[in-house]
DNA sequence: CGTGGATTTGAATCACCTCAAAGGTCGTGG
DNA sequence: CCACGACCTTTGAGGTGATTCAAATCCACG
């Protein structure tokens, strides 16, 4: 019923640039130099915000555009034939969104934003004959794929191996690393999405969530006062997630 | 301790090239022309098999090749920071291992050999230099992740939604599936891995597995003998498993 | 032909789910 | 600005599918 395209249709009137975005270091500008960052700018589209609960693509729909969170936040999430949503992800600034759409010309997902969210539009077939000329821009398209592989399998760990404190802790210390990237702080932060999302992106009852997040705070481990968290005790945090603080266990297993 | 070198070096004799090779429709030639599939097998490097058991990279070690399989079969692991392993795919012949890699420059899993199994190197700097020229090649790689990155959100669908039998279901309807684009027949197939790593795979314990086989058996959607498997009723199986018998429920979900 | 691993089967337990109901929160309209 | 309703969150009680533990059987391979 409701169309995605009215979302995205341009918009007059100052718009930030790749260069001066202050996201341009964690996003897909990366490792392009001026020049070439000038020429990515030029194939951005920018549109209008999209509302809470409206849809930037959906499963199905032909693959046409990737995206960039510019502010807002955005859940992935693919259709069970059942008609069930399992949450895929949860996209914040500066991250890019409808690369596994590479597939097979479709979107293998549906993307919904949490709250009012703007995005960059970055249209595949410019994307295209731009990374046949920048051969970085290719690499930081691949890096970003590889990156979201293994996002998915660290979450097929979770959702197999681990139980339901060790899953929301990581979730949240998920949450606290992306926010510390961009500058935030790392033990205070908003959850743009509802418990009822974070259950589903877990595997869990939101009941489950509720009485994790209940008794962590019992725990003194962390505080809540609806979607706002405070971490008080990252380290135990770490702990309970089966992580290690610094990198994320990384090459500790040589023997 | 054990080398995960010794597995690839380079074998004299006759060895078969994509252009002859039967499986360069379903494999990374897939899009590929005469004179640029040429061009591709110039830089693959063919070793001697590995056998069961042998590791053909591992989780941390430098990211330095793509393998595509040639023959026998593989699994991808990753681990846990408390040691435990879990499975992220299974490899059959022409599947292309590695790619995740992109990331940060490290293999973010371990490929481990469930049988004797030969593969194609393709070492990365010259891939890379060829994909800078060839953008068919370029677009293949693309492809061949965003469908690594669908399998991984079907599985992490499997793993939150998903009860016992419908995994196993979905499971053995996967494997048949490939063997099918094979050449191979659907219904009448070996398992090349354990039960123990299907449970693994499938975040369920081994008698899990074996009780679900057990059950299918008697109430006749299936027939194993060790690890060869039957489909006797691979309609029911569809079924069971929540999926479409024809694509994977595809587009059906507009409104 | 024996041995170690893999698979199967049974019984008891448990972590999480489901169901039910009581607060909370937020946006909307009067 | 307040009241209402819809939805989200929390809490409790009871049920259950899958796990764990234990043990028998099967199988491959030297």
């Amino acid at each position: 019923m409701k169309t995605t395209q009215a979302a995205h249709a341009p918009l007059r009137g100052t718009q930030p640039h790749c260069q001066t975005c202050s996201l341009n270091a964690l996003c897909l500008p990366l490792s392009l130099n001026d020049s070439d960052m000038e020429r990515l700018d030029d194939i951005i589209r920018r549109g209008r915000p999209i509302q809470k609960g409206q849809l930037l693509f959906q499963q199905g729909e032909p693959f046409q555009s990737v995206f960039a969170v510019r502010t807002g936040a955005l859940k992935t999430y693919t259709l069970a034939s059942n008609g069930e949503e399992q949450i895929t992800g949860f996209h914040l600034a500066s991250e890019l969104i409808g690369l596994a759409g590479y597939d097979n010309g479709n979107y293998p997902l549906t993307a919904k934003a949490l709250e009012t969210t703007t995005v960059c539009e970055i249209p595949l077939t410019q994307l295209e004959s731009l990374a046949d000329d920048l051969p970085d821009l290719r690499k930081q398209l691949m890096r970003t794929m590889g990156t979201e592989i293994r996002h998915d399998q660290n979450m097929m760990l979770l959702l197999s191996k681990k139980n339901a404190e060790e899953r929301v802790a990581s979730f949240l210390l998920d949450i606290s690393q992306r926010y510390q990237r961009r500058g935030f702080s790392s033990t205070h932060f908003r959850l743009p999405m509802s418990r009822v999302d974070i259950s589903n992106y877990l595997g869990l009852a939101v009941e489950t969530i509720s009485r994790v997040f209940t008794r962590f705070q019992k725990n003194s481990l962390i505080e809540t006062q609806g979607k706002e968290v405070i971490l008080l005790d990252p380290d135990t945090l770490y702990e309970l997630a089966g992580l290690n603080q610094d990198a994320e266990c990384a090459a500790a297993e040589q023997e």
